[in-house]
DNA sequence: AACTACATGTAAGAAGTTACATGATTTT
DNA sequence: AAAATCATGTAACTTCTTACATGTAGTT
């Protein structure tokens, strides 16, 4: 139920369309949380029935400009402050771990130390979006500065962890 | 696909039943790759059909066992070595994080603060498990304790970052 | 006139969750 | 005899992914 909060958390800032958040998450929620075209599309049909958001204008193309009602920001905050995030989050990179000993000591290590460089790649990706947020004084720059850190933070740690973690395969 | 790779890789250290490796999940990749028991049955099933698997015995109450094939164990080491993880994990603990200006500022750092309550927790319920995989010399409690160092890590990275980001909050 | 950007939707399938449903052995 | 454990399955529903499908308005 977490895109259906995501879509509401963009619009609690100002009106768009379909169109428009999709191009949000692309650079806000995009490392956080991913949605596809057609995920978007139909979850705003749903919010506009339960009324969570409404049509605010329409445009060109048969554009809908979807704005959030008092009901959705209700419930948005109903969902920051009152539901546990979902403990256990998936990880098949870790996963494969577990089963290491099923390739050969050299192809263990190989992985995780492709993972190593996979997380710094990850890092420095994260690096080269700063620049795009650092300045910005809006709700979402001035806390996606805090995810991005969170980002930045999990994924030193990754990068150490996998480099330790292939130290420790004899 | 993962939970077809996790059965495998349970399986490619010895045969057993859908109940057997519901244990085993509960022990071993709770915290990495959950599993219920419906889903797990039905993959059983699957994997037979494929030709990953074969039941390998029967036993009372309908019992049957399985055990991992030749194709099953190409499967798995092709899907450690050739196959590329996931990039993005959803979290929406992280994702609440970009919506925090939608609540008041003491209401944000209650979130914040208990996040790292909660990431403190997770850290110390791996510090509890980590007594029983410490002297085994099985493959799995030798790559558990990898994972297990993996979320002891990534625990405490999340706990300073959370005390952290709530200091940052005015 | 052609291209790019804007704009919305549907359909099929895979993966995961929750709840229901049933029954046989073994232990106390 | 009762309780606990062993053991397997089905059904309904939600979420997410991938691919298909269509058309309009603005820019060069």
């Amino acid at each position: 139920m977490s895109l259906r909060h995501a879509v509401l958390g963009l619009l609690a800032e100002g009106p768009a369309s379909g169109y428009d958040l999709m191009k949000l998450f692309d650079v806000s929620l995009a490392n956080t949380w991913p949605a596809t075209q057609s995920q978007l599309y139909s979850e705003l049909g749903k919010l506009a029935e339960a009324g969570l958001v409404a049509v605010a204008a329409e445009g060109p193309r048969g554009r809908k400009e979807y704005a959030i009602t008092d009901a959705g920001r209700a419930e948005l905050r109903r969902w920051i402050t009152d539901v546990e995030p979902t403990r256990v989050t998936r990880s098949d990179m870790l996963l494969r771990v577990f089963f290491l000993a099923q390739v050969s000591p050299e192809e263990a290590r190989g992985y995780l130390r492709n993972q190593a460089g996979l997380a710094a790649e990850r890092v420095e990706r994260l690096e080269g979006i700063r620049p795009f947020v650092e300045d910005g004084d809006d709700n979402l720059s001035r806390y996606g500065r805090i995810a991005l850190e969170y980002g930045l933070r999990l994924g030193k740690a990754q990068q150490e962890w996998a480099e330790w973690a292939e130290s420790q395969i004899k």
